[in-house]
DNA sequence: TATTATAGTGAACGAAAGGTCACCTGTCAA
DNA sequence: TTGACAGGTGACCTTTCGTTCACTATAATA
């Protein structure tokens, strides 16, 4: 039960940072989500600082479980269409699913601010996504499915124009659809481009 | 000198609330930072919103001079040689100009509580920049610089890479020297792909 | 059953926030 | 010369913030 309050604190948090920013948040209106008067929060931390910190820690270890490690890399891809199928399917999860949304969210407000978030941000939104494409391209163009090329700067090119779609999917929800039809032309013209026909 | 106090303010503000925030600024500090104190910012704005606002109108204003109107499109390139130059000129220009850098980072943190602020990141993250350059793309094309393609489609493909690189250089700024390396790879590969020989 | 740790309450606290106000002072027009 | 006003000061106000603490109900434990 006090593992439960702690966790849900930490949801509650990553809910009202990702809205209000840690500034913007205050003890008593977060306590309040939970049911909860302000002076229970300070059962399960020590301070606001105490419950970020604890939120980036979440942030880092989940991150690190999804993206981290090499087991983790999807499949190679066996023919241009599954890669398109392989793309659609990571955006749809990655723009819909409102913890990783939140996650981007508060990333993009606090990284300026603390060091941590600066690093994770740096990951999420950049070399996270281009160290994994490079993988994928490496192994496409061993397949023969990808014009031999650099997979590096394939990767980039290819991930920040879907990258900075999803920022506008956070930041303009009413233009998801439009962005999603957006990113699935984007992706046709790099296979258009890249793929061996 | 009314006049000159006011506009100190709003740059004052620009300075705190990119590197704070504007829940994480406050009066006090904002005054002292111009050898005043707290009340004394009243006599010029009624309230700590109204700078906001004003700072907002501000950049709203000097982005709409710049980069708003169909006279201030940069001249279509004569030669590949040519359009990488000017590539890096703009990107050193807005990866250097503190008041640009500033204006971005305000945008970034201010995005998900302002209306207004979220519209304008828009622009200046995305659709500013791919308007400009499927004008370019569009001139280039029809000097036989670029092969034929959708115009609207590679600005976005050219642009939203580089723009991913500037937000790195905004947030970790020791990385800079890279970014612009790794800008300058891009562009290059981005000719060698599109451009034509 | 008696005890004790746990999780929560509500009142209170000091600090810091945004904002107001009476007052001062130098500039400039009538 | 005088009066109005713009621009700045310092004391003070109210609200809200994060945080603390004495206390209570509950549920597990000795």
């Amino acid at each position: 039960m006090a593992k439960d309050t702690k966790e849900r604190i930490l949801t509650a948090a990553l809910d009202m940072f990702s809205q209000k920013g840690y500034e913007g948040t205050n003890i008593r209106e977060l306590a309040a989500s939970l049911g909860l008067v302000k002076s229970g929060i300070y059962k399960h931390y020590e301070s606001k600082e105490a419950i970020w910190n604890a939120l980036l820690d979440r942030m880092i270890a989940y991150y690190g479980e999804r993206f981290g490690s090499a087991e983790h890399l999807p499949p190679v891809p066996d023919s241009l269409e599954d890669f398109a199928t392989m793309t659609m399917r990571m955006v749809n999860l990655t723009i819909h699913d409102e913890q990783i949304v939140k996650t981007r969210k508060v990333l993009t407000l606090e990284q300026y601010r603390d060091e941590r978030a600066r690093d994770l941000a740096t990951k999420h939104f950049l070399t996270g996504l281009t160290d994994m494409f490079t993988y994928i391209f490496s192994g496409m163009m061993a397949k023969g499915l990808l014009k031999r090329d650099d997979p590096a700067m394939l990767a980039f090119a290819y991930t920040t124009p879907i990258s900075a779609l999803i920022h506008l999917c956070d930041r303009e929800p009413e233009k998801t659809e439009e962005a999603i039809r957006k990113i699935e032309a984007f992706s046709r013209h790099f296979i258009e481009t890249y793929g061996v026909k």
